[in-house]
RNA sequence: GCUGGCCCUCAU
């Protein structure tokens, strides 16, 4: 059973969805462990309907959900923005007390963020103490998103006050939503804050700072943050 | 042996 669920999970990375469910069907018992990597090979492959279909079936069989499964379940709905199925699944996280676990917490948020339900996404963000890295990222990224780049620039400081840094996944979750036609205030405003807290400018994120200040019509800046980039190297 | 955030057939 581990030599056919690390098949399945395998399968599911190289992007072979088909090849994962012929390595499923020829195993012989189903484990959870087993069902989750089916579920999250067709979620990896953005077969969100799919992995909820595996989702119902193996509870129909009998089989509990585990951490991994709602959290598995959770993100097929980000897929194609199944919103009641999030929620949902959301109950079933209550249900199982996994409401205040910080990965779950994540997959809700980010699932909400795509369905547009930011509201939702901000109360279980609310509930959550021992907030990482990973989850306050889910929670910009949702603002971000949406245009809400104050709300977002807000959970930045305040992520930085409470000690908490910030990544490069991040600052360019952020950065990617300063595009405007009518300013580059907002692009500035980040890439203050991104030298502020020490972030290491490699080339992702430089090509992110450069790329939003093109788009924002301002070639000075981004020239000037080319030159920086050339002269570090 | 299976899980969370930007992008990666939804930035260009």
């Amino acid at each position: 059973v581990f030599v056919g669920t690390a098949l399945v999970n395998m399968y599911g990375r190289f992007g072979c969805l088909e090849d994962a469910g012929i390595a499923f069907d020829k195993m012989l018992d189903h484990d959870v462990v087993a069902w989750n990597a089916l579920i999250s090979a067709s979620v990896r492959n953005k077969e969100g309907v799919r992995a909820l279909q595996y989702f119902r079936q193996m509870q129909e069989e009998g089989v509990l959900p585990n951490k991994v499964t709602l959290v598995s379940g959770v993100n097929a709905c980000a897929t194609h923005s199944a919103f009641s199925e999030g929620k949902h699944i959301h109950a079933q996280v209550v249900i199982l007390d996994l409401d205040s676990d910080v990965v779950v917490a994540t997959a809700l948020i980010h699932t909400y963020g795509r369905c547009r339900r930011i509201n939702n996404a901000k109360s279980v963000f609310d509930v959550i103490l021992n907030r990482d890295t990973v989850l306050w990222t889910a929670m910009m990224a949702a603002y971000a998103h949406y245009g809400q780049i104050s709300e977002a620039f807000k959970l930045f400081d305040e992520m930085l006050f409470v000690g908490a840094l910030p990544d490069k996944i991040s600052c360019i979750s952020i950065l990617s939503a300063c595009v405007s036609k009518t300013g580059i205030d907002d692009g500035r405003q980040m890439h203050t804050r991104m030298i502020f807290c020490g972030l290491d400018l490699d080339e992702s994120t430089l090509n992110g700072l450069i790329t939003m200040y093109v788009k924002c019509g301002s070639m000075d800046d981004a020239l000037k943050t080319f030159e920086i980039a050339s002269t570090r190297n």
